[in-house]
DNA sequence: AGATAAGCGGGGACTGTCTCCGTTTAACCC
DNA sequence: GGGTTAAACGGAGACAGTCCCCGCTTATCT
């Protein structure tokens, strides 16, 4: 489904460089970058940028998609080496890291597991919380997790602890604190 | 120290209404409110309104002292009534039902216990870490709070449960169930 | 090479922020 | 009351960002 057609030459290139140059850009001035100004840095006019990504949600995800996606991939690798417990813990340590660090993906993470817009079903979403529901649900199996909780909880408390770690600014120091206040909580 | 010289009564009646207006937009459109718009529904220039609030932050503060103050006295109301650690639990509670219904708290609180900023000694960051030290340090008194955690993260902890619950938008509901799960963490 | 439609890009309308400075007016003194 | 003065006003305007529109360019196919 990525593309019906093959895009024109031109097009993938612009398409290319504008996500190359917005990571960079949301990187580096978190979520609020000026559209315009990545644009112009891609050598660009203002409506190919538009054209390409109607909304800054767009752009944003798919400036993040491989990140996000990579983080997928990472959940079953953690699996694979520890038990479910401790491989959730881990996993939820490693998305906590990316959502500080990445400053673009804050916004972008939590869009994608709040309630009731209809941003629900993008595409990293769905990544993430097909990710949520196998680790959580092998946690749960092995009795080390609450019954009582749904995997997209755990993504917004998950969310939650991020944005306490980032009040304490102390390059991310507190998120293994925090997020063992959590899993504390989460046991039976 | 409110003021060593008595205010005019053209600008202490401007000051009052942009007041009046600015808690009403904000609660309505969130932080991000038009600060020219607020002031022409205010009836004055914008030049007035920057010359009172130089910065939003100014704004959202005076427009909020209040509504902090008053949960700052709720603390010591509800230590009477409840044993320290109830009490706790109870104002932690009320701070995130504050902090998610009136839209333009939530950016105000989050900057009064954010670490690194100048922000640090607003007055109302002062009020909120005035009632968490009494409550947190009574609890910790008490034996129902772990020792190893300071006043400010708790306030820290309670923004990104405040945060978690914003993103299940279920008017609230979410609340008490992810605050319970912060609380049974912080048990020693 | 020529036809054609996909794609480009920047000008411009619009919204919001924030400052500057000529004008107004409350407060004080006689 | 009337005059003086400094505090306060207000809105024009410079600037920055978003986003759309439409005449021009160019990749692609034959």
């Amino acid at each position: 489904m990525t593309q019906v057609k093959p895009m024109r030459a031109d097009a993938r290139r612009n398409y290319d460089r504008l996500l190359k140059v917005a990571a960079e850009a949301f990187a580096e001035h978190g979520e609020g970058a000026s559209l315009d100004d990545i644009a112009k840095r891609a050598g660009v006019g203002s409506g190919t940028l538009y054209r390409h990504f109607p909304t800054r949600q767009a752009l944003l995800e798919a400036a993040y998609v491989d990140r996000i996606e990579a983080l997928g991939a990472r959940a079953d690798e953690i699996a694979k080496e520890l038990p479910p417990g401790e491989a959730l813990a881990e996993w939820l340590y490693e998305l906590c890291v990316g959502t500080i660090q990445v400053r673009g993906m804050k916004a972008l993470l939590g869009s994608a597991v709040t309630d009731g817009s209809k941003a629900a079903l993008t595409a990293c979403g769905t990544s993430m919380k097909g990710a949520a529901q196998r680790l959580v649900e092998a946690a749960q199996r092995e009795g080390t997790l609450r019954h009582d909780i749904e995997p997209i909880e755990v993504l917004r408390l998950a969310h939650g602890v991020s944005t306490a770690s980032e009040l304490a600014n102390g390059q991310g120091k507190q998120i293994r604190r925090y997020l063992s206040l959590l899993t504390d909580g989460l046991r039976p």
